[in-house]
DNA sequence: ACAAAATAGTTTTAATGAAAACTATTTTGT
DNA sequence: ACAAAATAGTTTTCATTAAAACTATTTTGT
């Protein structure tokens, strides 16, 4: 009420700005390897690995199931990773690298370590710390207000 | 030379979850209004304004022109926003919100304001500026780091 | 003035992305 | 054991994304 216009958040603005900044910078690098990102943020994933199913590898890669099928698809059809049937689960399906994927994965993942890296030079531990803490707090504060958010919807009861 | 095992950097990676978690809470409350993030987000950027060509709309809500294109087009066949020719330039189209896209504007922004805002609710106009600061900070790398990035592509001369 | 370069938007292509519907297998509850 | 619910992946649909090619206008350099 006091405001005569109220500015959207410049914190929300910053953290768009700055994803975009980041992932395009991580971009000009895989892409060179002649793949994209979320392709790339697999084979770093499964590298090291004996394998893991594709609930797992979500989970960690942060890409929706839906969408890792594609994804997995497209690397499958490159030869560098393989799905093999699960013998635990039959629903289930483990995907591992295949002896390309994995050269690729140790030829590349240093130098690409390297490249991100270079991002935090200037940073002292501290300051890695306070971006980490500033990040995780705010994730912590959408799940505070998620929570909250039904409140409407199922009250009563 | 020292780890076995160097790690991705947890900053990026929490850097990608964070957006991922403050975009889809946006999302769930824009959602309502049979909108989606990008099209609201036009929506709240013509909002007051006597309107603006798609470079300047594409530059402040970071949408690349080509996906500007489509983005303005679906809010168009919704009758919300209007391209008309500039008289000045003739390759530039403004685009404006019409009577309805007004009427929607000015009736959800202040509540997605809210919305958004209660996000912050436990932050300190400090504890905000340590978040700022800390994503600038980073795009700033970003940008110094990109820099350098073609020192071996165009060195000489 | 005029050819060459730059700019504003559109179109095209290939890959995500989220959500919902669907299939095939477990798991659960009784 | 067995029907019902849950789970793992796939498929489908619509929208966004980036990049490159393209069109139509302006601007520039001379």
């Amino acid at each position: 009420m006091m405001n005569s216009t109220s500015t959207f958040p410049t914190a929300v603005r910053e953290l768009l700005r700055t994803n975009q900044s980041v992932l395009s910078y991580a971009a000009s690098h895989v892409n060179k390897l002649d793949l994209t990102l979320p392709q790339y943020d697999v084979i770093i994933t499964l590298g090291g690995t004996a394998g893991m199913p594709h609930k797992k590898l979500g989970e960690k890669t942060l890409i929706t199931k839906g969408t890792l099928t594609g994804v997995v698809t497209r690397l499958e059809d490159k030869g560098l990773v393989e799905r093999a049937a699960s013998k635990k689960d039959g629903r289930s399906q483990i995907l591992r690298l295949t002896e390309a994927g994995n050269d690729l994965f140790e030829r590349s993942f240093p130098e690409h370590l390297v490249f991100i890296n270079r991002l935090f030079e200037n940073y002292s531990a501290d300051d890695i710390a306070t971006l980490e803490n500033a990040l995780i707090r705010l994730q912590n504060a959408v799940a505070t207000c998620r929570g909250d958010k039904t409140a409407d919807d199922e009250t009563d009861f």
